[in-house]
DNA sequence: GTCTATACGGTGATAGAC
DNA sequence: GTCTATCACCGTATAGAC
């Protein structure tokens, strides 16, 4: 081994410290429009010197994608081993909804300020995990809806990821996250109440 | 004059090809990712012969966003000179939605598709009248609330954005138009009466 | 209007000294 | 681990013939 333990550690450390600059980068201006000069310069490094921690830039991109990769795959796990019940359909959306901190709203920021970009992981291990795990938890939850017509699913993906719209309408500044993952619960409570009433009107509760 | 009245409209109606095209290719693969050739190779044309119609690449997007950029604007001037009511709000969000038909879909998958690049056009005239307008109508709109609290000003900004939501959550192939537009209305009522209720559960009409 | 040829810069990436 | 130097390539953009 070339590698002492001091200078593993300093090296894992400025790995990691170039993934969150990259990521911040990546989200402010774009994968293709940010270049790996413009890291190298942020980190204070030279640009060649990136290429000791990663291959090449797409290594830095499926880095982060690994990262956060496994939890919707998690949610999916866990979906397949509920029973099957009506209510598990709002539970399992509010379940993806409240696993979102804010932590892990940056990386929800990313994917939507770069949503053609996980294309260009496709095919490779672990490519396009969360948008594939995510696609596939709508799909299975459909498999749900009393009336799966093309609308209610439109709208039960829309509950699903109904996180990435709230931070896609979330003006740049001036709102904090908290309100952003409370507003979104809220938007995926209200779109999946419209997929069971197909209407704002609900039945008053009955007590027998 | 060099253009003879024949030319002219060859070349016009090349112009428009070509904005056809790059609006496509932008909107598939990205506008940075887009290169001048490639739309070039997709006209059968030159890549020099694009400096033609176009001063630069930039030009071709700044004229995507001239020709969709007045909508936002005229729904704003409508907006200003409506009559303060509680209806109004409501009213207001369904007309921008209601206004969306299939043609003007792939305007917003193309703005989707690429949520920064509006960035690139900042300053200049025209530059992203869309985004702006809509921001500036939700903000109007939001005045209108009896509690413009931020989750509100947020559900808010969400049910004029609905539009958007419903592309993203969309599959790329299965469903059609009109149902991501149907999706997108029954979300954004399903939002607004999240805003006016607090909650899913709306009181039973009452009749005298 | 469309072409060929070319200039120019920046990009990702590699080799090798230290 | 970090650097300098260098590479091939592709991008936008321009000049000028036809």
């Amino acid at each position: 081994m070339t590698t002492s333990p001091r200078t593993r550690r300093d090296g894992t450390e400025t790995r990691a410290l170039a993934r969150r600059t990259a990521l911040r980068l990546f989200t402010e201006q774009g994968y293709e429009a940010t270049s790996l000069r413009q890291i190298a310069d942020e980190l204070g490094i030279n640009k060649a010197s990136l290429y000791y921690y990663f291959d090449s830039k797409e290594a830095i991109l499926q880095s982060l994608f690994d990262e956060r990769g496994t939890e919707a795959e998690q949610l999916l796990t866990w979906l397949r081993e509920q029973p099957r019940a009506p209510e598990l359909l709002e539970a399992a959306v509010l379940r993806w909804v409240d696993s979102c901190t804010a932590e892990k709203l940056q990386g929800i920021r990313f994917m939507t300020a770069n949503p053609l970009v996980a294309r260009t992981l496709t095919g490779r291990p672990g490519g396009d995990r969360i948008v594939a795990g995510l696609t596939h938890f709508a799909d299975e939850l459909a498999a749900l809806l009393p009336d799966p017509s093309p609308q209610n699913v439109m709208l039960l993906r829309m509950a699903v990821l109904s996180i990435n719209a709230a931070v896609s309408a979330a003006p740049p500044t001036g709102i904090g996250d908290d309100d952003v993952i409370a507003a979104a619960r809220r938007a995926a409570r209200a779109v999946l109440a419209e997929i069971r009433g197909g209407g704002p009107i609900e039945p008053p509760p009955r007590s027998p």
